[in-house]
DNA sequence: GTCTATATTGGGATAGAC
DNA sequence: GTCTATCCCAATATAGAC
């Protein structure tokens, strides 16, 4: 039945899929409509039954990415906040993230966001708020942070991982991982050890 | 004297300086060398009397960026150590620097960067390293901040004015600013007030 | 809903005059 | 060193068949 509803919703995930894959391992103007429809496994003409153009395709890509990323989801019923936040920041500073095909779009379009269209930047800054409410949510159950500190560990953590990407230096990737996951704990008092001269 | 190694030179600054403010302003993609030929007064068959193509103008003008920024630039001998840095700080996570048109490249250019060809990717790495290395040596003078602490640091305060600069809500943008800016002179301990539950 | 074929344009790069 | 004129390609978007 090709014809279904249900295949339609099926290519618009696809295309969506391939979409953020490949816009933010390329950049947007780099990847034509016909390397993600070919990446989709379809052609260029099916593209406009699902999308009006190239830059609502984009924003859509970001929702997209933005709701599968794993700290919107629901916390596992054995873990308390604390070691649940944990965890994300853990696997959010993670080596796998820096190739990653399907990064955080906060990080991997920090910059890119700021010269599209509106509805773009719209997107972008929705996601972030809800991203920092989250940690917020989990913090305030065991933390004495500020909603300063917080904010700042959110754009600590983006901005790390934005860097670890952007830096052609695999030493200084790994380096800068390892120390923003540190200090973000430390700032959300989940690890408190006593800091010293290396 | 329109033949002379002075016009050149003079030439030469002028693309350059046209070049960073309109990528880093509108992207890289969406400014043709005909945008930044018109805005620094010459026409496009100039340009090649200067840069081999494109690419090689944009990692230029990254390093020319790079090289205009305060933070190179000698500390004013009346200045402790620390009062400079509080001062770039400062001076870093202003709101001038979120709508400037000629902002620090390593916020600016974040993402970008890694989508380009690797000798732009490279000027990036370079930049991110001279000023890390810069405030470390500040801050060794006066602060028991480890390596870490300072990288991260370094990680926050660029992410949190790229993220300022991508976000659609003003109120937004200055909270981050604000919050940052605590963070970092705190965490370089420069200023210490306990933080407290808002 | 998906395909092929085609119209159209924007912009990078080169050639050659002054 | 800077100009104008030109070549050329890549990619968006549309039209129309199946």
């Amino acid at each position: 039945m090709p014809n279904s509803p249900e295949h339609k919703e099926n290519s618009r995930h696809r295309i969506l899929a391939s979409a953020f894959k490949l816009f933010s391992t390329n950049g947007y103007d780099n990847i034509s409509i016909n390397q993600i429809m070919a990446d989709a496994e379809m052609t260029r003409g099916a593209f406009y039954g699902h999308f009006e153009n190239k830059s609502v395709l984009y924003r859509e890509a970001i929702f997209y990415a933005a709701g599968n990323s794993e700290i919107v989801r629901n916390k596992p019923e054995k873990l308390s906040d604390k070691e649940w936040i944990k965890k994300l920041i853990q696997k959010y500073l993670d080596k796998n993230n820096v190739t990653n095909d399907c990064p955080c779009p906060l990080a991997a379009l920090i910059t890119d966001v700021t010269v599209r269209e509106p509805n773009v930047r719209k997107a972008y800054t929705r996601t972030f708020k809800r991203m920092n409410h989250r940690i917020v949510g989990y913090a305030q159950t065991f933390s004495n942070s500020s909603s300063d500190t917080v904010l700042a560990t959110t754009a600590m953590i983006i901005g790390g991982l934005a860097i670890a990407r952007a830096v052609d230096d695999p030493q200084l990737s790994k380096q800068l991982l390892k120390s923003c996951t540190i200090e973000a704990l430390r700032l959300l008092d989940i690890d408190n050890e006593k800091q010293s001269k290396p």
